[in-house]
DNA sequence: TCAAAAGTGTTAACCGTACACCCATGC
DNA sequence: GCATGGGTGTACGGTTAACACTTTTGA
């Protein structure tokens, strides 16, 4: 094993996902079982440690297609955690994102890393490692931000999607219903959708399909 | 010379500060002159590298004090800095902050490492080393954003100040002047003031003098 | 008396919010 | 034919933005 040696103390430096998807109007976040202490049989964030080679926006994107199987997600890091003694072990200072993947695309593949990984209900989290817990509250702060302000919406959807599917995301993330009028006429205001002029069959009344502008 | 090993590389952390301050109405940036390669000769943002025992935050707070002999200063981390060469010497991942200092308090400490510190016009940046120009220009978006969702903009003000003064401190930030009436309404509208019932009195017409609620 | 900064209101446009009914379809 | 979700407009209140003149003082 090679050393790695210094005059001063360094720590190590990770990045960790938090990683959200909707289905069946709830937000979910992707959370994995510890099988190692500390905090065995608890839950974390899918993260890691940060590469000689990559930046941290390089490090949470491959540490996603490592844990998750699931590439070119919308990434955005929201804080930075370093509490000295956040894990009992050594010193980590982590770059905290969140990320986000549609209901379609969010089948998480099998093998390495991803076989404890598990989706899990922002209105039920389990026990969580470290100061996860944390992490994920201002995660969601952060999207919730980031939804009104910049068209990120998408990446929760599938590429057509109609106004109601879109409402009930936001209602989703916000955690709070929504006027179905105003919401529309906003995101209409936008200018972030188009009408792709085919229908949604199937169901009821056919609702109008739209698309990414 | 003690020496610190582990199994896999660790970079070095940093903070680094964006210390802004506004003086004759204009908005300026502590920077300091570096005596040594690389980039010797250009100027760069204080900072310097975490300790074992202490957060973020605390680094902060603790190298303004060292370099500019600045204690309770307002800080507020905006970003962090990554890129694996960013540092010619060795990777270094930087935690950038901003902090705020009212004109009458700027007076730097001499000694230790402040001697080649000084005070430059935003609007007239010298070279920077590293990747310090990026840094103090996302600190400016995230300061003129911050300045109009909470009450930091006292940081840059003495303790008692008129509504121009105010003004002029928004102007500065914002590079752009400002409408007075509309600007007076939406303030004092705010409630973050309150009369003091004084006038600042020696120069043309007196105006009333203000302080934080 | 003049130059300089302090102080003061009104109007129009825009935006957010509240709110209720008819329509098209599948069963 | 009925249950389900799709689709639509208006009115009010609050906020923002544009805009010009009088007052007070020091020199």
């Amino acid at each position: 094993m090679p050393q790695f040696c210094y005059d001063y103390a360094r720590p190590a430096v990770t990045a960790d996902i938090c990683f959200f998807t909707v289905v069946e109007d709830d937000l979910r976040i992707l959370l994995i079982r510890r099988g190692e202490e500390p905090f065995k049989g608890s839950w974390a964030l899918p993260g890691g440690f940060l590469r000689e080679d990559e930046t941290l926006d390089e490090c949470a994107a491959r540490e996603l297609e490592e844990e998750a199987g699931i590439s070119g997600a919308y990434l955005q890091a929201f804080a930075t955690f370093s509490k000295p003694d956040r894990d009992p072990r050594y010193r980590v200072i982590t770059a905290a994102y969140f990320a986000l993947v549609s209901a379609a695309n969010h089948v998480l593949k099998s093998g390495s890393d991803a076989d404890d990984a598990e989706w899990h209900s922002m209105s039920r989290l389990p026990r969580l490692a470290f100061d996860h817990r944390d992490i994920i509250e201002q995660a969601r702060a952060a999207l919730t931000g980031k939804m009104n302000l910049e068209p990120v919406v998408f990446a929760l959807l599938p590429s057509r999607f109609t106004l109601t599917q879109i409402q009930k995301v936001y209602e989703a993330v916000e955690g709070q219903p929504l006027d179905k009028r105003n919401f529309r006429r906003s995101v209409l205001a936008k200018e972030w959708i188009r009408e792709t002029g085919e229908l949604e069959r199937g169901h009821r009344r056919p609702a109008m399909l739209y698309e990414r502008a």
